[in-house]
DNA sequence: CCTGACCTACCGAGTAATCGGTAGATAGCA
DNA sequence: TGCTATCTACCGATTACTCGGTAGGTCAGG
């Protein structure tokens, strides 16, 4: 059986050469090919077919994000692997929407990126243990709506069917005054209508 | 401890006596009052305050129904028990909606109404093994949709979002026409705009 | 003290949805 | 064959919602 090929880039010249080491003393993953920018890498991935992707996050030009953007446009199959020295939980939250399978911190040991690599195979998600706590309030936060609380009332009471005047009697303000909270929900919600907000109102178990 | 008080309503003098003597020959229960017509049994209601309403279905003037939602409304707390000759699907979930808590039926054996008093007092509902059947029907029924295929069909394309013309476009038929299901649709479902209609795709699984 | 987030409010133009009709075609069922 | 359900289609009036602005007041945190 082949060994999973894998596509590494990182800017930094020193980190690749090593993570490309310790890879490659491993029995069921090879390096095949490295680059130290994303564009380098996206042609890399144009002429040839790897199973796994990792990269850095913060690189000159085209960021990790994109560049795992296009990885996943040309190639829907191929794991990912965030190499990143950043723990910012917005950062990680996004990658993760964005389809990322793994994540993991560069001062973490060089064990999480082989336990990154077994899980990814396996077609499982893997997170440094530093990153799994921000995870956790990750999880929070994608609960909590990101709406306002004035928002988020507004929400429940169209949720109940009511007309944008009924909610102006009920909350004592002007129809004006929800009809900027609707639109500016709308924007937040990312939906261009009523059908999308119920359905987010629910996904947020806001009914 | 006192028996419970019971108001025993039928137009059949015979039944009524019958029904009377079996129940006063418990322990618990006690017919305090008895009625041949919804307008006595209203003004009795009134008058007095009863734990349980026995009421035939059937009754010349204002029906059994009626006369449950008079004694709903006027003592909330009053259990109900349907004795009725029907059998009818849509009438006995209609009753239930209403918040009929027993439902008899007259060829059922005299141990029913015990059973029933029995359940209700309970806080429980109490259905004839007749009933229960049906139920399952009706349960069957509730989860079909009543809708048309093709205006579930429709249901599911604005789910999806899509504005009148857009489903136009996609089912190939006039603008006009979607707008004629959306009506439809809206009147079945009893709800008055999108909002509505969403949550009941949503209790239907149409989403 | 200034900034940013939030709530409030208004305007106008445009689009979409609702409501209440009518009505022809078709197909199945009694 | 006649009844009923369904799908189709149109009309006009009205209401509701969407979108892109602007903008003042408040209050907390840096």
């Amino acid at each position: 059986m082949d060994k999973y090929s894998i596509l590494l880039v990182d800017d930094h010249q020193i980190l690749l050469e090593g993570t490309k080491t310790l890879i490659n003393s491993s029995q069921l993953f090879a390096v095949r090919a490295t680059a130290t920018n994303a564009e380098e890498a996206r042609e890399l991935l144009k002429a040839e077919d790897f199973d796994i992707l990792i990269t850095d996050y913060e690189m000159p030009g085209m960021s990790g994000m994109e560049l795992v953007q296009l990885a996943k446009a040309s190639c829907p199959d191929i794991k990912t692997i965030i190499l990143s020295m950043h723990d910012d939980p917005s950062v990680v939250r996004e990658l993760l929407k964005m389809g990322v399978d793994g994540y993991v911190l560069k001062n973490d040991t060089h064990q999480s990126i082989e336990q990154a690599l077994d899980k990814v195979t396996r077609g499982k998600k893997f997170l440094s243990e530093d990153i799994s706590e921000i995870l956790i309030q990750g999880i929070d936060q994608e609960k909590s709506t990101n709406l306002t609380p004035r928002e988020v009332e507004i929400v429940k009471l169209i949720a109940k069917e009511y007309s944008t005047k009924q909610i102006a009697d009920i909350l004592f303000i002007s129809e004006r005054t929800v009809e900027t909270h609707r639109k500016n929900i709308l924007k937040k919600t990312g939906t261009s209508n009523l059908v999308g907000l119920i359905k987010y109102a629910y996904s947020k178990d806001l009914i």
